[in-house]
DNA sequence: CTGAAAGCGCTTACAG
DNA sequence: CTGAAAGCGCTTACAG
């Protein structure tokens, strides 16, 4: 059996009380004399503070879940960084949860973890909540956070880059080095998707290019969009100079299916990226890339769920800088 | 407040003995009448069970902690995926927690908050424990098992891939095709690290060829490493044919640099890494690779975990194949 | 089928 | 400075 406070309070021959304020460190509640005693005791029991009993009293908790949509997003590790930093300086701890790749069951599971232990806070990254997870996270009255993902409706407060300006600025990019034959890649029909179609589109309107719908080809930001894209558009012949992937993956998909056809990146065709992970870097060419600010919005998330108190959860729109790597080129 | 038991005893006036038997389903122990009662009022009430309170009662708890060294490792996200799916067919919860780069503060900080929440057991993945907080690990009696890693002493069982089989059959690899300048690249001086040494000499020797100290480059598993490497042994000339990275980031490394001084791969020289991950698949020249089998050793953690009673922990080494991709040739 | 009671490990007014 | 007592939300023998 693990030690507690009451075998200690046996053991010095004091209450409970004592002994637990101790423990606190609740100065000026307890002579030098026992808190020797009562210390020495705890360390001779190994004694181990059962935190579940600690939270279930004081009806508080410091932990924050987080519930991260699936291991394969690979830039969720910055944002990780981004809440760990945060929540390291004001000491709470932090729980990951993982949620598979929109599974509303494994969603259903781990919001149920996250709520049935009174969490402080949650916060859910990339993850598309479907609306009965949604009712069932706002029932529970905890507060939450949404982090690289665009939930408009229902009064989620979220935090990502600008999709919109992610859109528009890639495509002017390509458009102020001479392209006009431009592809958007891989962005799927969520709101962060659409809103970058939206971005591309009027960058080609003010740019007075007319919108090719067969140019805007969405999936679901993989690799394997980037493949079956760099097919479709490539052949017979190269019908674009310029392609902008929905996320890192998506451009590399590109680039090797270009490889794979015979084309030269940047020599025939440019390609740019529009998440800027360290793979963009690693990978050769290497990718330009619209970074988003992911540590960021890890670090704003978890303090914005520290200041739930003081007011209503706020959006985040977050800018960002284009890298020029050497996957595209002026024509 | 949230609703509690209490609040639904008093609204079907049943004592919360039957609340939380009808709750449980404990069948044979409540009518239908008060059954469809309590759940009509739970739901009302937008109950919400309080699993800290459960835990504290049953003194059981069906959460794994997973404690991972760092969002840096990305052969994790496999293992993960492995321990979810054994935990998901247990009905388990999983959670992870994130301890850094040997950051022994953090790492300590980690096993508290999965030792003070007394967690039915804790997997921790490519950690390497300092002393004093393996002490603390093995002094709080939860059962627990290190994956990824190989600590020969205290009596820790641990599941990795079988580090010297991985540096022995990635020699004989190069050797099979004709080469006999080799170099080991970027592994630590842990067990990890020293094993696949005494594959590489081992290999080497049963080939006759001689151990050249030169040619065994420590490092970190990381990328730099193969930068360094490549340096070091490409100028002013070649001075090796075949290069075995500790990582696919290592290898990557030395392919980039590689190029960068001019050389070609496999043309100049051959590359190969040890882990296996899709990076090797996405990156060209496609990686020839010893695959590690992650995602089982996160299984095995799990069920291994999972049979502490019958049984004490084993260690266990996995087997491996090795894919050949087009980074390597025969000379 | 149901309830009263004890208890999990801890904290904290209240009283001295 | 210390202790007795109540209570956090829940479960479960025990008794009926």
């Amino acid at each position: 059996m693990k030690a507690t406070i009451k075998d200690i309070a046996k053991k010095t021959n004091l209450s409970v009380a004592t002994v637990s304020r101790i423990l606190n460190n609740k100065t000026g509640y307890f002579s030098e004399k026992s808190a020797t005693k009562v210390h020495k005791a705890a360390e001779e029991l190994g004694y181990q503070k059962n935190t579940t009993a600690v939270e279930l009293v004081t009806q508080t908790s410091k932990v924050v879940a987080v519930i991260i949509s699936s291991t394969k997003t690979n830039f969720a590790d910055q944002i990780i960084d981004g809440i760990q930093e945060v929540a390291f300086e004001n000491n709470l701890n932090v729980i990951f949860l993982y949620a598979g790749e929109n599974d509303e069951e494994i969603q259903y599971k781990s919001l149920v973890t996250a709520i049935e232990r009174s969490v402080m806070g949650i916060i859910m990254v990339a993850v598309e909540l479907n609306g009965s997870n949604l009712d069932y996270l706002q029932q529970s009255r905890i507060p939450y956070i949404l982090l690289s993902t665009a939930h408009g409706p229902k009064g989620s407060a979220f935090i990502t880059t600008d999709n919109y300006q992610l859109g528009y600025r890639a495509t002017e990019f390509l458009i102020e080095r001479g392209h006009r034959k431009i592809s958007l890649v891989g962005n799927d029909l969520s709101d962060t998707g659409t809103e970058r179609l939206r971005g591309y589109k009027d960058a080609l309107k003010n740019n007075h290019i007319s919108f090719n719908p067969g140019l805007a080809l969405m999936g679901d930001f993989s690799y394997e969009d980037g493949i079956t894209a760099a097919k479709k558009l490539f052949q017979p012949k190269l019908r674009v100079t310029g392609l902008i992937g929905g996320s890192d993956m998506v451009a590399i998909g590109i680039i090797n299916q270009a490889k794979e056809l015979g084309f030269s990146v940047p020599e025939d065709v440019s390609v740019m990226s529009l998440d800027g992970t360290n793979i963009t870097n690693i990978y050769r060419p290497i990718i330009t890339s619209a970074i988003q600010p992911f540590k960021e919005i890890g670090k704003r998330g978890m303090q914005q769920l520290l200041n739930t108190d003081e007011r209503p959860h706020q959006s985040q729109l977050l800018t960002f800088n284009i890298n020029e790597g050497e996957s595209t080129r002026r024509i």
